[in-house]
Parts: structure tokens; C-alpha cells; sequence
DNA sequence: CGTGCGATCGTG
DNA sequence: ACGATCGCACGA
């Protein structure tokens, strides 16, 4: 496995979230590493983009992480009890950023029961298993993923993303994103991108 | 300082 | 369909 270097994270926005599909999300964390294959995300750009955190460059505490380099992380927490993770893409002073917002697990799958369920992966029903890693918030706790992880570079050692020598084969879908209707025209926008009849997507 | 709400999730 | 739960953005 490689990682991502830099530049895979400065491209045009749209083109990384589509490019992150089937990359792989790694986090070490007490002295264990947690791994997903990324299968579902969404584009967010704050320039045009009213459903962005960092809209009409809003910039704040925050939206701060979003206005710098590209290949960090940007962590928020969402109604008072869910963590999210987005990549920040593009050029210094964009502010745009893609969600993670589905994996596969790669491996760790036994810690990612622990840390969801508090259970051993063996007690888990079929349904269970599926809802590890099948929403941003869900693949975040899996991860243990929260705000000691923002701003994290996503070049260094603790949170990172690699490229698999024998990439398999998929095919992408793309839609509206999810749970966005406050955002008049941007509600609109096809960029989410997810991998065609993967399992783990988190909705059709 | 007070207030309203959200890029979600689990239960019913 | 609905409530949980709290940091954040914004207005006073």
C-alpha cells in the first residue's frame, strides 16, 4: 500500500471525492491500526456551495482548517454527538473539503465491534456488521475518529489514506447529497459519489 | 450572554 | 416519524 502524497489532495474537489473511492482510511490509535475502504463521499465547496460549512467563506474557529493546504483533516461534531471527517481539497484559501461518509472495513474489525458495540465481533448479527462503518458518524466512532483528529495531517503517521497495489475494479454512482434540504439550489448539486452495490454505502 | 439548530443515528 | 444532546454561529 501507498499513501497519498500531497498533490492527490489539491486537485479539482469534485475529481478527489470521485478519487477517494475504493482509497483506503487508516488510523492508528492505541497501538492498533483501524482500517476502511472508503465507499461513499461527498464534495463540499464552499465558494459555491450553501450546504458547506465554509459558504460565502465563513471563517471561523471551525471552518479554519478548510481555508489552509490541502490533505488535512477537518473533524466536526454534528447534533451535539456524532463526529464527521472530510479531507480538505484544493488550493490554500478554497475552502472545500470532501466527507467521508461510508467504509468497508479493510481490517480492525474486531476493535470497530468493541468500539461501536461494545461486543465482540462474533456477537454481532449480519445487520450489525453492515452498520459499523455505513454513515459518517458510525465510521467515525468505528475509527475512533473525534476532535483530537482535526487539523491532523493527513501525510503524517496517525490518520492517513493509501492507495491499494491491486486496486479492484468498481463502478461509481452519483446523486444529491444527503440530508442537505436547507441548502436552496446547492440541494441539487449530483456530488455525492459512492460505490455501485457496495454494501456498506450508506443509502440507495 | 442567550438562543436556535445541525453534512446523524437508533429506536419505534 | 421523532428525540437525543451540545458546540457553534450569530445577534443583542
Amino acid at each position: 500500500m501507498e499513501k497519498l502524497k500531497r498533490e492527490f489532495f489539491e486537485g479539482n474537489t469534485l475529481n478527489v471525492a470521485k478519487e477517494l473511492l475504493g482509497k483506503i482510511l487508516i488510523h492508528r490509535i492505541a497501538g492498533v491500526e483501524l482500517a476502511g475502504r472508503i465507499v461513499e463521499a461527498e464534495a463540499y465547496i464552499g465558494a459555491v456551495d450553501k450546504a458547506a460549512h465554509s459558504y460565502n467563506n465563513r471563517r471561523t474557529a471551525r471552518t479554519e482548517i478548510m481555508f489552509g493546504p490541502a490533505g488535512y483533516a477537518y473533524i466536526y461534531l454534528i447534533y451535539g454527538m456524532y463526529y464527521c471527517m472530510n479531507v480538505v481539497t484544493g488550493k490554500a484559501g478554497e475552502a472545500s473539503a470532501v466527507l467521508i461518509r461510508a467504509l468497508e472495513p479493510f481490517y480492525g474489525m474486531q476493535q470497530m465491534a468493541l468500539r461501536r458495540y461494545n461486543k465482540p465481533l462474533e456477537e454481532l448479527t449480519k445487520n450489525q456488521r453492515i452498520h459499523l462503518t455505513n454513515g459518517p458518524g458510525k465510521l467515525c466512532a468505528a475509527l475512533g475518529i473525534d476532535k483530537n483528529c482535526y487539523g491532523e495531517d493527513l501525510l503524517g503517521e496517525r490518520l492517513f489514506i493509501c492507495r491499494e497495489i491491486s486496486e479492484v475494479p468498481f463502478e461509481i454512482e452519483t446523486s444529491k447529497r444527503i440530508n442537505i434540504d436547507y441548502a436552496e439550489e446547492a440541494r441539487d448539486f449530483l456530488w455525492r459519489f459512492y460505490i455501485k452495490n457496495n454494501a456498506y454505502v450508506s443509502r440507495k
